[in-house]
DNA sequence: ATTGTAGACGAACAGGAGTTCTACGTCAAC
DNA sequence: GTTGACGTAGAACTCCTGTTCGTCTACAAT
């Protein structure tokens, strides 16, 4: 690997532009598209540093060709982007209860049905490090959680709890609405500000004493689409 | 291996020259070039003979961008056996691309890597009957696409398909906006409408030619909450 | 203060390059 | 004989894209 610490950081940001362009495309970019992604205005400022970059010795040029931009190859196959998740292999069942509505708290985890017919397989991924018997699977209905971007029919993974860490996505009862519902939980001295994941709408503020956490979310799943 | 012999001679040299092309200066040449170099007068009947080939799986074309062609990889034979069989209760193993950005088309299947730190285990349920070879992974970066209930790190199950049916989530490559979105999708005569899952949030109209479907999504996986 | 150099900017230009349209010939199907 | 699919041509059209040029700033060296 050379050493790119000599380039300018937009040099270098051009440079990784390329590969990724190149990886995505199967052909460079324009000089344009380099501006675009770097936030150069000028075409002939994205040239002056192509020319460097050539003279540098990273790239190679065919003069007057549209995308006639080549790596100079020397690079040892460094994959970025890899985002496996965790594999040991076999699905975990977990239980399901019945649909989640509105007005409703949910069942205690005693009262849900050990019948095998509501068990339901999950990735071990999905159960973040969490005992599959504290996990439950919740079939949410209706839209009334549309603001948590969840809809009706997803499968949501909640792990009993009676409290909530800051950020946490949780199922909260509300006792004075009388309804369940999925939001990013923020304690705020005594009151707590219960946070829509879309950005756009407004968060309920509700007294501490009013809240009942229910369970945390460990993740959603959505075959409905 | 797929079976060149379908091919046209001029389609094969066409193919040929590509490769050779590529190999020499790593980027691919024009229909003016690829015409001169197979004795084709005519543009039109280089582009012609293009579309054929990616009709029959062999390219790739970016409209409207020099020499927007790119060689659909070969998959080397054994590939199907690096997944797993979609045993009951078994997960199954599926590709799992690079993050998702605005601004960029979907890489093609054939160009995933086949390191197997690119694989994800999905639930057998989460393909949909499709074939999990067909089937990619793709990590969503950024609230874009959050009025389709996709937020910021989730996964999304995409089935690689040219065309889509009304009502059916896709992900879409919008000529003009050069931005990839999911959205439910509906045509409408020459324009589609593309339909955010937030109900409050407004269609996209667009020009049936502006409108590059990608792929269908099969489900999502949010482990991010 | 003057000069020189590196880096940046924006506009304009000109040739590069994909697309589209019409037309022609062949060949098999009806 | 007519039709339609397929392959081929050629040319016009549009816009994509690299290049050039004049100008401006910042910073050292003279």
């Amino acid at each position: 690997m050379k050493d790119r610490t000599k380039l300018s950081e937009r040099q270098k940001a051009i440079l990784k532009f390329i590969e990724q362009y190149l990886e995505r495309h199967g052909f460079p970019p324009t000089i344009r598209n380099i501006g675009e992604a770097t936030g150069i205005e000028s075409t002939s400022v994205v040239n002056y540093n192509l020319n460097k970059l050539v003279a540098a010795g990273y790239l190679a040029r065919e003069a007057q060709a549209a995308r006639g931009i080549r790596l100079v190859k020397e690079k040892n196959g460094k994959r970025g982007s890899t985002h496996a998740v965790s594999a040991n292999g076999i699905a975990v069942q977990v239980m399901m209860l019945g649909p989640i509505a509105a007005g409703q708290p949910l069942p205690l985890p005693a009262e849900m049905s050990s019948d095998p017919a509501d068990a339901l397989e999950v990735l071990p991924a999905m159960l973040k490090g969490a005992d599959p018997t504290e996990v439950f699977a919740l079939r949410v209905r209706g839209d009334s959680m549309i603001d948590a971007m969840i809809g009706d029919g997803d499968i949501v993974l909640i792990r009993r709890a009676e409290t909530a860490r800051d950020g946490e996505m949780v199922a909260v009862y509300l006792e004075d609405r009388s309804e369940v519902t999925l939001k990013y939980f923020y304690k705020e001295g005594e009151r707590i500000r219960l946070q829509p994941a879309h950005p756009t709408m407004q968060p309920i503020y509700a007294d501490a004493k009013n809240v009942r956490v229910q369970g945390r979310v460990l993740s959603v799943l959505r075959l409905s689409v």
